[in-house]
DNA sequence: GGGCTGCTTTACGTTAACGTCAACGTAAGA
DNA sequence: TCTTACGTTGACGTTAACGTAAAGCAGCCC
């Protein structure tokens, strides 16, 4: 028996509300087994719940989470299905690729500020201590 | 005299409407000038207009766009201004360098998935050849 | 002067992503 | 058995980031 969560362990453990662990569940990114009429989750659960976390880090709408978690579970059987499925992957990759050189320019541009900063900050304690 | 931009022309520039460059400014994002009644953006408001759609690729709030795009421009005077500047930088930087963290971790996975799927198309086309 | 074009403000509408009750069910413990 | 804790389903409220429609002004062409 592998482990399983109730709804507020899962809450702890991710900093969410349950009422945000069911609203994912209503707009289809989770879908815990039921014990009862209570919500069981299974390490599946637990996994797609870090993924969406991470899209939501990286600014991305539950819709293009969903879309994105669901490409790891989804096995195409026809061939227009696994070309269609490819060019999604190719989009979202190139949209990674894309917030990869926005964050880049972003780190050099406010590294430039900080290092400006830093350099005033150690100018006006060397004025004060003398 | 250096160039300016009409509203118009701002927004075909950036493939926005005129209403959203009305919304930034009203959040105070945007800050032109007035020719009568009409606006007009000088290349600074071009270059804070990059920067804001640069922010909202990497899905900042305009809220946190503000925060940042500001850091270009202040210059902070008194000491304890600047150590607490220093420390927004630093905040920012954190959140980049964790967001690059979660792209890098994202990219690897979908390669896998791409690399899986081409595979059993290249397969599947042989077979369909044979 | 009439009409078109482009801009203005004002104001209400919309969607996403939850928050916040309310009212009720149920299993465990004193 | 009563309470306490934890869970459930509605249903309405809220905030951000605009969309959209209404009504009006200013310059230019004919």
């Amino acid at each position: 028996m592998s482990k399983t969560y109730g709804i507020a362990e899962l809450a702890r453990e991710f900093d969410v509300t349950t009422r945000t662990i069911r609203f994912y569940e209503d707009k289809g990114l989770l879908s815990p087994d039921r014990h009862g009429q209570r919500r069981v989750y299974a390490a599946r659960d637990q996994v797609r719940l870090r993924l969406i976390m991470r899209g939501k880090r990286l600014g991305f709408s539950l819709d293009e989470i969903r879309e994105l978690i669901d490409l790891y579970d989804v096995d195409p059987t026809e061939v227009t299905q696994l070309r269609h499925f490819l060019d999604k992957i190719r989009d979202r990759k190139s949209a990674l690729v894309l917030q990869q050189a926005d964050i880049a320019e972003t780190l050099e541009e406010i590294g430039r500020i900080e290092t400006q900063c830093s350099e005033m900050l150690s100018d006006k304690q060397k004025k004060k201590a003398q």
